[in-house]
DNA sequence: TATGGTACTTACGAGAAGGTAAGTTAATGG
DNA sequence: CCATTAACTTACCTTCTCGTAAGTACCATA
């Protein structure tokens, strides 16, 4: 049985190449850096280079607590998605801004989300 | 500062239109279908068109249990992702294959791996 | 001296996810 | 009659994630 996708396997052409275990790795790993809670509402309140302050993302978000914010924003900010920019006032004033690689997710958001269109309606049997 | 990508928000040329809450739902369905700690290195293993028996995926996976395989296997049928096809035989014979859609999912992790690829090295600063 | 605005920080608890280990089923060969 | 084999299933426990609620620091203003 063929099948007659152009892609049977993740990264034909990649300047590296990966056995099963280190592709799983390698996906894992950028998956981490997306899960959690809220960081992708975040990551969509600040792609195309939009810079928003905290209090702005807070009440952006509907729903989330300070706590979790400024979680998710500083994992994002360790992992090199984030960019934080401190001004020095009181009060105090702190933005938040993609780093370029961060806005280099979205193609690939953009693949998962075509990916997830194309779901076939379930048939359940009775 | 502008920034040089070509696209900087996701799904500008879908066929659906979406709001930052959509999207990113969209996204959190789709990353929701692909985490679970086994997941991904079980679609590794059926990609290409690969059809493993349960004790074949138990034997290569390093570190499974039973338990968490039938439970990611199964989670992955009911999404769609995964096919599983029965030999009425004892003892019993059951195969895992990937569906199309399942298939489909190269490119987009593809995508992923690419951008995880490009990650700058972090420099911490003491 | 008291109040307010902004960006955090901390303590505590509930629920979900995952791990281990043992049990179940049903036909077949000895 | 008993053991074997493959594919599950169940009970129980630990760990991780997230939520709520309250507190902190700092300076400006009244």
């Amino acid at each position: 049985m063929e099948n007659k996708l152009p892609e049977t396997e993740p990264s034909k052409g990649s300047k590296h190449s990966y056995t099963r275990e280190t592709a799983a790795e390698g996906v894992e790993h950028a998956l981490k850096l997306l899960e959690g809670r809220w960081k992708l509402i975040i990551l969509f309140h600040l792609f195309g280079g939009q810079i928003k302050r905290f209090s702005e993302l807070e009440r952006g978000i509907q729903g989330i607590s300070q706590k979790m914010l400024i979680q998710q924003l500083r994992q994002m900010e360790a992992d090199g998605i984030v960019r934080r920019i401190v001004y020095h006032q009181v009060p105090p004033k702190v933005e938040y801004a993609l780093t370029d690689w961060g806005q280099a997710l979205c193609p690939a958001l953009d693949a998962l989300l075509t990916w997830a269109e194309e779901q076939p309606t379930q048939t359940v049997q009775p």
